[in-house]
DNA sequence: TCAAAAGGTACCAGATTAGTACTGATTGCG
DNA sequence: CGCAATCAGTACTAATCTGGTACCTTTTGA
């Protein structure tokens, strides 16, 4: 199905919801409390962020996380890149040497960067802005509507 | 990660070497032998693409498979979607109605739908025959050169 | 009628993921 | 100073999913 990790989907989740209220840096347990997500799996997401560059932390009594850039400045090619490594749709193509025993396929495997390229430059089109729009700005849609299209 | 499952890298691969030699058809037994895949793997896979309308088959003695169109005519998206089911980034967005109970969460599944428009019409742009070019007309690209760059 | 090949279903083992728990490090505040 | 709140990191477990296998049925040409 080609879906991505539940991960990242609870990544852009908080991601956008920070994006709502930036002048307040929020913790963990805020963002836990907001999105619905267990506790420990935001904290592991959120510092995964930071060290990706996407989120500032800040450490200590009254520290916090906060979106390092403007919504429209993070694409959502990064945050899928932080979560969950580079984007790549294939194993053999980043470093590992050789670890597929068939040759045939290995024969093959350059061009897989055509398509890891078209789709990471897909992804890059698309920012975290555009994730909040509908939502938050023309209403959610129908409980009814989305039964029947997209739930 | 991001990865496609080892599946459709097989389905490709295995498309491919069909591709090379339309005019006979081919049967499950000689394209595992050809592809080094395993035969039962081979033969469920077969049967996807077949399903998809991506290739022909011909049941009983002296059966087998051959690709129903041209490698130009079949995008890469085509086969993951043979394969893997239809191109979608998050389980929510097709058909299932209420299985993430997270409300915030659910507001903004419809904004991935743009995510995987996208990256579908990244994917359809990319056909069989791009992915045979190199490896088949200009060499297989060396190992050292893989190892280093090729995200 | 037989054999070869596709079509289908069910099942198992290994790998991966999502989630949890625990411990350590940093910093603001009383 | 020391406590408490918060981030940081590691290790572990349970559950899901994937890749692969086995077995049987159906079709069809010789």
């Amino acid at each position: 199905m080609f879906k991505l990790n539940k991960m990242t989907d609870y990544a852009v989740v908080m991601m956008a919801d920070m994006a709502r209220m930036t002048d307040d840096m929020r913790t963990a347990p805020q963002l836990a409390e907001a999105t619905g997500v267990p506790l420990p799996t935001v904290s592991k997401l959120l510092k995964n962020l930071a060290n990706a560059g996407l989120m500032q932390s800040q450490r200590g009594a009254s520290g916090g996380y906060s979106l390092s850039r403007a919504p429209e400045d993070i694409s959502v090619a990064e945050i899928i890149a932080a979560v969950e490594g580079p984007i790549a749709l294939t194993a053999c193509v980043d470093g590992s040497p050789d670890q597929c025993g068939v040759e045939t396929i290995c024969a093959m495997r350059g061009n897989w960067d055509k398509v890891n390229r078209a789709v990471r430059g897909a992804l890059e089109q698309v920012t975290l802005a555009d994730m909040m729009v509908s939502a938050f700005e023309f209403g959610i849609p129908a409980p009814a509507e989305r039964a029947g299209a997209a739930s």
